[in-house]
DNA sequence: AAATATCCGACTTCTTCGGTCCTCATTCAG
DNA sequence: CTGAATGAGGACCGAAGAAGTCGGATATTT
């Protein structure tokens, strides 16, 4: 529960690796698979979704691979996540179709809409540039975002 | 993924229904189940966990059921959670054993291991009392906690 | 033409989740 | 004391989703 797909983390992965190198015009996917241990047939499809929503840029034949698509603090983990798992919800209720057959019963659905706002929003706040930073060598911390839950 | 498990929602409805009813001794889990059409026995097995957790208090036999333990302002979502599910962690490799076998080349555990503590921190601020607040009457948004995300 | 890539869908395997069933222990009413 | 009501707890099953694989098609450079 409330546990991040493999896939999204790889993806994670992949962006803060790109964006560690802004140098080189395109970087395969069996490069960056390679760098990690990832099954490269896996994380090529992970790109490719990225690609397909417009995070990343891609260049088919010989030296092809794929790119930043815009700049690495324009790129939130919300929009990886999204790309890659589909829609972000909490709870299975909001999913149209297929959802929670209580609905109607539910009293609690409202207040955690809410919650999933909230994790929504840190989710958003959070850029590849972010993760891409050195963090060891600076160990105050600096406050990135604030975040207000609000209840009720 | 990210999606929190129908246990622990029905447990966060359960709670909430025992919350709203400060009055009866105990409520057997057939009535709170009947009350919003979970199955019955599935219901059951969610309190006897939250009761082995401490979180609720039960007494068998005729008119038993379940209260309570402390204050509905003193149980939050997380411990919730964190009883009916086990521990709460977003990624895969915080899992002592059969976590993710590249975790010495992952460069973003870290970064995430804070963006964990940041969603954990948001689940705590909520409590029960929380939920259980007649929401539709009052639309404005009282802030009730406030989570600072400092990453790197 | 050959080598290197992306692109894309179908498929298998594995784990977890949601749910049921059955049995035993405890408590109270009569 | 006995039986109904209730909690406690394990075994079990089917459905769904996640992780990963395979095979083939297309595009680009050399
Ligand atoms: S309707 Fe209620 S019980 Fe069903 S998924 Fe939504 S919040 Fe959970
Ligand atoms: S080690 Fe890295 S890739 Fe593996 S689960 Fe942890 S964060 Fe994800």
């Amino acid at each position: 529960m409330l546990k991040l797909t493999k896939k999204a983390d790889y993806g994670l992965m992949a962006l803060k690796y790109l964006a560690e190198h802004p140098e080189t015009p395109a970087l395969s996917a069996k490069e960056i698979a390679d760098a990690y241990g990832i099954p490269a047939q896996l994380l090529a499809k992970i790109l490719q979704r990225l690609t397909k929503t417009g995070l990343l840029k891609s260049h088919a034949g010989m030296n092809g691979g794929y790119a930043l698509a815009k700049d690495a603090e324009k790129i939130s983990a919300f929009e990886v996540i999204l790309s890659i798992d589909g829609p972000f919800f909490i709870t299975s209720c909001t999913k149209g179709a297929h959802g929670c057959d209580l609905t109607p019963s539910c009293t609690i659905k409202e207040p955690l809409a809410r919650v999933n706002d909230t994790i929504a929003g840190v989710l958003k706040s959070i850029s590849i540039s972010d993760l891409a930073e050195d963090g060891q060598t600076v160990p105050k911390a600096a406050a990135h975002g604030l975040v207000t839950l609000t209840l009720s």
